[in-house]
DNA sequence: TACCGT
DNA sequence: AACGGT
């Protein structure tokens, strides 16, 4: 599973061959499907493991007394920019066209982990002073995650022609000015600095 | 590893 | 022709 996650996301899952992974692993076809039914197994198994991980990375330090939103913002933008350095957005499509179960996997994610994890640090962030008291968490919530989703879609913005790292960056600094209040623009302004 | 069906 | 599956 580990050998076909790093393949599956850096080439895409079509482009990746049972064989292949057989050959990585070192081990026999025949040991694989003994695990996994067929290739539609293997590729849900990996999604379900990763998902799982960045579920538990969201959560984590969440609870904490010295827990501060805006770090925690700054922080996953680092974490989705890490991630796209091995993530081949080719597989969101291949997912929604050749693995229906898989994408449905991951459309859950979004509305039961993803979205909820937005709008839990949009009413920290509120509570904390940081944004605007006025901002509809639900309604903001919503937007963040399409807009991601939208900097992930190779037609909306081909990597040839955006650099994927300013675009996270850019796209990430205009959703936060939106909601930012003027105690909040001073701590992001300095965490800017600092980093 | 060779092989078959898609 | 290439690849999933036997």
């Amino acid at each position: 599973m580990k050998v076909a996650t790093e393949q599956f996301m850096h080439f895409g899952i079509r482009a990746i061959t049972m064989d292949d992974i057989a050959r990585l692993s070192g081990v026999s076809k025949k040991t694989i499907y003994q695990e996994f039914g067929d290739k539609n197994q293997l590729v849900y198994a990996c999604f379900e493991q990763e998902l799982q991980e960045d579920a538990c990375l969201m959560e984590e330090g969440l609870e904490k007394p010295d827990f501060d939103v805006l770090h925690t913002l700054v922080g996953q933008t680092q974490h989705i920019r890490k991630r796209f350095s091995t993530f081949n957005p080719l597989v969101l499509h291949e997912l929604q066209r050749y693995f229906p179960s898989c994408w449905e996997l991951f459309e859950n994610f979004k509305r039961e982990v993803i979205l909820k994890h937005i709008k839990f640090l949009l009413e920290k962030g509120k509570e904390q002073g940081y944004f605007r008291a006025e901002i509809d968490t639900r309604i903001l919530a919503h937007m963040r995650l399409e807009q991601t989703m939208d900097t992930f879609d190779p037609l909306k913005f081909p990597p040839t022609q955006f650099d994927q790292v300013t675009l996270q960056l850019e796209i990430f600094d205009h959703f936060i000015h939106g909601i930012l209040s003027d105690k909040g623009r001073e701590a992001y302004l300095s965490l800017k600095q600092t980093n």
